[in-house]
DNA sequence: GGGCAATTCC
DNA sequence: CGTAT
DNA sequence: GCCC
């Protein structure tokens, strides 16, 4: 999952009434599938704008972006000692907060912040990284301009280190390591590299440390597994800085009311899928076999991962993921792939820690005195209230 | 100083 | 089987 | 890097 609560349609929703419709008048898997005309299948797609993106090398460029930034860095009065703002909620658990996607206030140091939270994590330091997205979690939920450094060390997730960052920022309108990386082609370009499906930091960085300066050349040099070449000739199609839609990729929940009848179903889905070339390619999959006192049960977040059509007119492609559950498992599975990442980290840090609740995307379960009880999450609603925490609205969980 | 979500795949 | 994703 |  991404950071970002997705909450924009983007593929066309008639295309999943067909599919309703057909599935009422007919059990067969076979015919779950609506006709719909063919895609015409063409290679060429956005391939201009592919070339560009594969061969991007950032050395002599242009700095990146900051990712919010409206805002005139303008001096503060030094140390104000004022009182959180009021209506803020203050606590270490973001999932009790509404967050928005974008921040109305502070925008910039949240842009900055940003980049220091992804250096830690292209460093290897997922802990430190994870500090930086606790603080800039509540400071994007923070109902005002922060005044002074006294203010932001108040807020929970926020301790001394990054207080003395926001008082330089709040000084001179920038905080000096953050505006470096903006122009730092290393860092610039192992996030280019862990942005490809199936790249994480280590191989980011392991191509960074051979010698790769852009997409292309790893393309061209370094011996890659299918995945990941697949990744890489993906990703112009999936680049995210391009067009306006934020966050392309979409997930579909399937479940059925009789799970005799969903026994590969999602092998034969796909494959009625790929036959007519909705789906393109596969990118991963995963079968989970749960074990249950030696019995062995198909189940819970069967998974495969397709680079798909999101229309067929407009030969747009997306990622798309289906996933198959039980039916019990359909409320946990919606509340855990909608994320974003650290609102799912949060809600099940709390659940466990302040209510002994363990919830995952197939499950939550009461631990007491050793034994555990599940309980079964008929709606994300549902989960927020057995959690005994006020509902978030999917748009307010980017954390 | 321990803990930081939970889980799977290759 | 341990590590990376 | 921060909280408990």
């Amino acid at each position: 999952m991404d950071d970002i609560a997705k909450s924009v349609p983007v593929i066309d929703i008639q295309w999943i009434r067909d599919w309703k419709k057909l599935r009422s008048s007919d059990s067969d898997h076979d015919d779950f599938v609506p006709s719909l005309p063919p895609v015409m299948a063409t290679s060429a797609i956005s391939s201009s704008s592919g070339a560009e993106i594969l061969n991007r090398r950032f050395k002599d460029l242009p700095p990146e972006e900051l990712q919010f930034d409206d805002e005139i860095a303008r001096r503060r009065e030094a140390e104000a000692n004022v009182d959180i703002a009021p209506g803020f909620i203050n606590s270490k658990y973001e999932c009790l907060r509404p967050t928005p996607y974008e921040p109305k206030y502070n925008r910039k140091l949240v842009s900055l912040l940003l980049l220091l939270e992804r250096k830690r994590h292209l460093d290897n330091e997922p802990k430190r990284s994870l500090s930086y997205r606790h603080a800039i979690s509540a400071i994007k939920a923070y109902p005002r301009e922060i005044q002074s450094s006294k203010e932001a060390e108040k807020i929970i997730g926020v301790g001394k280190k990054m207080a003395e960052k926001i008082k330089v920022f709040l000084h001179t309108g920038t905080i000096e390591e953050a505006d470096k990386l903006r122009y730092d082609e290393q860092f610039r370009t192992l996030s280019l590299f862990s942005k490809v499906f199936g790249v994480g930091v280590t191989t980011a960085r392991l191509w960074w440390d051979m010698g790769y300066r852009t997409l292309q050349e790893v393309l061209a040099s370094a011996k890659l597994t299918a995945a990941v070449q697949l990744g890489i000739e993906l990703f112009p199609d999936f680049d995210q800085s391009r067009g306006k839609t934020k966050n392309g990729d979409v997930d579909l929940i399937i479940s059925s009311k009789r799970p005799d009848n969903m026994k590969g179903f999602l092998n034969k889905l796909t494959r009625r899928l790929i036959e007519k070339n909705y789906l393109k390619h596969k990118l991963w999959n995963s079968t989970e076999i749960k074990k249950i006192s030696h019995l062995e049960r198909p189940s819970a977040g069967a998974r495969q991962v397709f680079d798909s059509f999101e229309k067929p007119s407009t030969g747009i492609r997306r990622q798309v993921d289906l996933i198959c559950v039980q039916p019990d498992e359909l409320g946990t599975a919606i509340l855990g792939w909608t994320g974003s990442k650290q609102f799912e980290r949060s809600i099940r840090d709390y659940a466990k820690k302040e209510k002994n609740l363990l919830l995952n995307s197939q499950a939550m379960h009461l631990e007491q005195n050793g034994k555990r009880k599940k309980y079964v999450v008929h709606s994300e609603k549902d989960a927020f209230d057995m959690i005994g925490i006020p509902y978030l609205e999917p748009e307010l969980r980017n954390c």
